[in-house]
RNA sequence: UCCUGCGUAGCUCAGCGGUAGAGCGGGUGGCUGUUAACCACUAGGUCGUUGGUUCGAAUCCAACCGCAGGAGCCA
């Protein structure tokens, strides 16, 4: 007997054959001689119809078969005389393998994100969730895809780092020291490294090392951030992914920014077409329209010392004041993406005093080159610099950020042999995924999400 | 961390000072090539917790807990 999945099935693999099918009872409508049974197996969004007639090898068992249930069935893939699908199968047998009973709380009818959330190990059994976590995994495949075609190469960033101050957040301390040892000894001497060690928060300098020698690289793995957030946009685990070029400027940057958006946008249309249809339907209506125009559209691409003068000029009442060196506010991004230019934006050039020491300084003394890629309803997807490849002028950069010389005298090196102008990027992985899904929540495209408060599972 | 809103049946919610409700889901029975099927019957709740106001609190007030949204920070 040929195991089949229901996604082959439906296709019209094994035809007028008998085969066999496993998977989850959605819903079991009984007839007076037969039921019908509805089968997924998360192999695809749709479920197959079984027909199980009263009398085959199995069929005592029919109100075992209830919403949540596994079965087996072996049947005949026959074309449906009903309206509804094109394909469904004969059963010849019918194995209840696990029951499920009444407590199982997925029902028939639709749940709230919410509700789903409480129960993450049953979630991906939802229509919704299986949805978005088969397009998750085609966004990872293209993402490796996209930079793998480019010549790019994989490269595996330490998760656990000693760097700890790369400006971009707060960090979780890794130790085996337990509270009392861990106060005694501030500095970390007896704790298992040696010294203090965290969860990376980025791999972009260690990412900076190999693209000094490979020239081009990308990293795509889990992140850590400690910040007490508790917004749509933000979980204490998430993944990321950062390409670093050699012989890099910014513009080139921006450019592989904007082609990585457009290409994964491209993507999920053509690859993830059935689960997109869903989110289309009952998540966000525009989606499809949205992702289209993006793809069809070329990016916006504006000085941050232009999208000042924009904001200022829009006569829009924003509630924090717009002025040349503070950091674009949510509202701002918001009105740029959203009602100005109606599409995503890269904003580039940003006041050096509000940006990271490795950043490039720009001729003029005020700016580095910065960018950021905003996208409408989510705000800021990648952000992304040229690096300061000029060790005089770094090594400046981080005395005025009070960053150890000792402690990235390895960065520094990248500068003191051979050093190269290298440019790079990071985006969100979890961000593009909800813009390609129009899911709104971020805890909604992680299985099992990390926030503050919350670990479970 | 700050601001706002919401916690009533398994789920979604109505009731907003006077005897706890609906739809869906569950159970039972019926009917039907059905398709989030349909019809009938039925079980199911210390109204988040604690305290207060009141003759009387799901309803008004306070604190706490939980959840959600917004802000900041960022990806």
């Amino acid at each position: 007997m040929k195991h089949i999945t229901i996604k082959n099935a439906l296709g019209g693999n094994g035809a007028n054959e008998t085969i066999l099918i496993r998977g989850w009872v959605r819903t079991r409508r009984d007839s007076k001689d037969f039921s019908f049974l509805a089968i997924n197996d998360g192999s695809c969004l749709a479920n197959i119809q079984v027909i199980v007639d009263q009398g085959i090898p199995g069929s005592e068992d029919i109100q075992q078969a209830t919403t949540g249930a596994s079965v087996e069935i072996n049947g005949k893939l026959v074309e449906s005389p009903g309206k509804g699908q094109a394909w469904e199968v004969t059963a010849e047998s019918m194995t209840v393998l696990g029951s499920a009973d009444e407590s199982y709380p997925l029902q028939k009818k639709g749940h709230s994100p919410e509700f789903l959330r409480e129960i993450a190990h049953l979630r991906p059994r939802s229509n919704l969730f299986g949805c978005v976590f088969r397009t998750r995994s085609r966004l990872a495949y293209a993402i490796h895809q996209f930079f793998q075609e480019r010549g790019f190469y994989y490269i595996h960033t330490p998760i656990i780092t000693a760097s700890d101050c790369e400006g971009a957040g707060e960090m979780f301390r890794v130790t085996t020291l337990d509270g009392k040892a861990m106060e005694a000894d501030p500095d970390g001497a007896t704790d298992f490294f040696g010294k203090p060690t965290h969860l990376t928060v980025s791999g972009q300098l260690e990412g900076e090392t190999f693209a000094c020698a490979l020239s081009n690289i990308y990293t795509f793995g889990p992140t850590f951030r400690a910040e007490n957030s508790h917004t749509t946009r933000h979980a204490s685990e998430f993944w990321m992914i950062e390409p670093e070029m050699a012989f890099c400027d910014l513009v080139a940057d921006m450019t592989l920014a904007e082609e990585m958006v457009n290409y994964l946008i491209r993507d999920t249309l053509e690859h993830s077409a059935e689960d997109l249809g869903l989110f289309g339907k009952f998540v966000d209506k525009e989606l499809i329209s949205r992702l289209e125009s993006v793809i069809e559209k070329p990016f916006e691409r504006i000085s941050y010392t232009t999208a000042i003068e924009l904001l200022a000029n829009s006569g829009q009442d924003f509630e924090h004041p717009v002025e040349w060196g503070v950091n674009l506010q949510t509202e701002h991004e918001r009105f740029l993406t959203e009602q100005h230019f109606k599409g995503p934006v890269t904003v580039h050039d940003y006041p050096k005093s509000i940006k990271p020491f490795y950043m490039r300084s720009n001729d003029d003394g005020k700016t580095v080159a910065a960018m950021d890629l905003l996208v409408p309803g989510i705000g800021e997807i990648a952000g992304g610099s040229q690096r300061e490849e000029r060790l005089d002028v770094l090594l400046e950069n981080m005395a005025a950020h009070d960053i150890s010389s000792e402690d990235y005298a390895w960065y520094a090196d990248l500068r003191r042999y051979g050093s190269v102008p290298h440019a790079g990027f990071g985006l969100g992985f979890e961000r593009m995924l909800m813009f390609v899904t129009g899911v709104a929540n971020i805890r909604d495209v992680i299985p099992f999400p990390r926030t503050p408060g919350n670990a479970e599972f």
